[in-house]
DNA sequence: GCCATATATATGTACAGGCATATATATTCC
DNA sequence: GGAATATATATGCCTGTACATATATATGGC
């Protein structure tokens, strides 16, 4: 695991390495919030998950190796995104997921920490 | 590993499992070829994948246990197709994923041995 | 008894989780 | 502006567990 796997123009991660990426229950409740909310930093998904940092952060690295995501730094911060490079297939799969589990837990519940976090005053990324 | 894990009208399949289902290659193969074949039994699936019985069977079960498949016997063949109970999103995801690679290997060789086998004189099953 | 299919058992490997720690940036104080 | 400190994030190590594969064996229909 180094630090920063190549920005992967990873237009192919093979199929069932993708699945085994989404095949696992935090790393699926992140890639469901950053489908629908585009762009979020760590703390953000620590603290919408409520779940450890090193567990949060070990689970993105596996999302960030095989290109299922790109990370970009501002300042203190760490922010994660889908690849926009992503086949487009695999964009799709995401979407349906989504759109057919959001109202569902823990995700619905997921959503809702990360708005009531995002709704303090100071506008500060953490709590 | 029961023999027949209840029909499972698993209109409910925890999203993270279906995916951890669908991380593997040997059921990918077979889940793509389900989406576009319809319904296929253990004889031509091993054909098509040239893989050995008992690893075909032994995925089968880890598709059939969370209710991702279901089959039905038919004399001494017995026949696997995706399960109609399906979440949308679950069946959309699998549609998404067979358009998106089934011109890519080994999905698109897999679908040539099956179609290969198929033109068979006699129509048996397997070769 | 033969064929199609499933299961048992054994073994290696991958990976999830926790804890401690390392690195990088920001901030505060002098 | 440099040193000390705080915050954000990543990673090394350890342990338990799940799972992939192979080989051997059992079951059930014809």
């Amino acid at each position: 695991m180094e630090r920063h796997a190549p920005p992967t123009r990873a237009t192919h991660v093979d199929p069932d390495r993708y699945f085994r990426a989404l095949g696992d229950l935090t790393r699926l409740r992140m890639l469901v919030l950053l489908t629908s909310q585009g762009e979020l930093c760590v703390c953000e998904l620590t603290h919408a998950l409520q779940e450890s940092q090193p567990k949060i952060s070990r689970h993105l690295a596996q999302l960030r190796e095989p290109g299922v995501v790109l990370d970009r730094r501002q300042g203190q911060w760490i922010y994660y995104r889908l690849n926009p490079a992503l086949p487009e297939w695999a964009r799709a799969v995401l979407e349906a997921t989504t759109a057919g589990v959001s109202l569902q837990q823990p995700f619905r519940e997921d959503l809702r920490a990360l708005q009531d976090m995002q709704s303090q005053p100071q506008g500060a990324c953490c709590s």
